[in-house]
DNA sequence: ACGTAAACTTACCCGCCAGTAACGTTACGG
DNA sequence: CCGTAACGTTACTGGCGGGTAAGTTTACGT
């Protein structure tokens, strides 16, 4: 790619191959299994360069992360904002993610499957791009109600709901691997199909008791 | 616990308490951040007792894995066992699971939140586990079918489902920890509520296309 | 052209931790 | 009451990997 004659390369485009080396790396092995050494290696570089530019392991990670999560939250923004609507608004979001976890798998896991085993300082920051995650879906939740004059749905009710969403469509993206052939438009309906009527009862607090068998 | 002023533990015991140790351990660090050292001094013992007994680092966390996975299959085939119809099966089968994260939320990051960073042996039964899980589930979602003549929904629907599910499932274990007030049996129903209707939709192959807006 | 800063390297240090060797100690069976 | 096997320990090694010091090369500006 690019200028094969050079070798040398202006620092906003290393760290940008770094950061791309990084996060095929820790989405491979996990954070503490990644070895630095092997992410230079794949970014054409030697260590020292990595350190020179990112500080540390930790600054590298944190990079990856906001890098990624930018990119995330950009896509889901540009779908959901133009369209009309509560239901085609969460279609769009729905849709808009799938389509990012297909193009992007490595960034995807990198930002949501590493719950555990990270220092603090990381731990904070993933945290908060989760929840910036959540925020995005949990506004396409509420959707709805900015609709309706009643604001009528608790803050704890988005909540649940914005939480079983973003679960089953990490879940499913395992799916998507499963069924390469499957566009993300097809999950998206169908999950829509799925959640889309009963989304509305939990929101509007509908939690009835168990109905005694057969209506 | 049991007898304080023996120090000699017979080897079961010794094993048991081990694993206890490990998976709070592996929970809280993930694997590769987890010291052997840490867990033995955790179970009371020292560190070449965990080798003595446990063959590795490996085979100590299989053993967690293997233990804690019976124990969840084991609750969700009780609890769907004896419920009558579809829908009650589905709700105990969910009600089981919440309430045994509730009870080991260790066991549940172990077994759940170890996508990346770990070796070819410990991958593979990772998947081995994660099959069973489904499967489980994937038994409570086509309890339908079996009700009815036709054995009208194709594998690739209930599968889709079931992802979906589980999913979810793993995400509220999230919320869970927000809102400790709540008993599994609300978060079972909300859940119910959200899904159970669309689910028939999925499940009967009815993916209609996007509505024109307002009907 | 040539000096200088930015790009890059080699070669090292050092702490941490999985795994082990060799050696004590308690209980229980005969 | 004593032997022996099961239970347990302290004290090491070996290597891997994060992080760095010191030096080398290339491009770009003037």
């Amino acid at each position: 790619m690019t200028d094969t004659r050079r070798r040398r390369v202006p620092r906003p485009v290393r760290e940008q191959q770094i950061i791309d080396a990084a996060i095929r790396v820790f989405a491979k092995r996990g954070y503490h299994a990644a070895s630095v050494e092997e992410i230079a290696e794949l970014a054409g570089v030697s260590k020292p360069m990595v350190y020179l530019y990112l500080d540390s392991k930790e600054g590298l990670f944190l990079a990856c992360l906001r890098r990624e999560t930018e990119r995330l939250v950009t896509a889901l923004r540009a779908a959901a904002g133009p369209a009309h609507g509560p239901e085609l608004r969460l279609r769009a979001g729905l849709l808009a993610f799938f389509t990012f976890v297909a193009e992007h798998r490595d960034s995807w896991v990198v930002l949501h499957r590493q719950a555990a085993e990270l220092s603090p300082a990381i731990a904070a920051e993933l945290a908060r791009t989760r929840r910036a995650v959540v925020t995005e879906v949990s506004g396409l939740v509420r959707a709805d109600d900015a609709a309706d004059a009643a604001p009528a749905c608790p803050d704890d009710e988005a909540d649940f709901v914005t939480y079983t969403l973003v679960g089953a469509a990490d879940s499913l993206t395992d799916w998507m691997t499963l069924h390469p052939e499957e566009p993300p438009e097809r999950i998206t309906l169908r999950l829509m199909n799925m959640v889309w009527v009963g989304m509305r009862n939990v929101l509007d607090g509908e939690v009835w008791t168990t109905p005694g068998r057969e209506p």
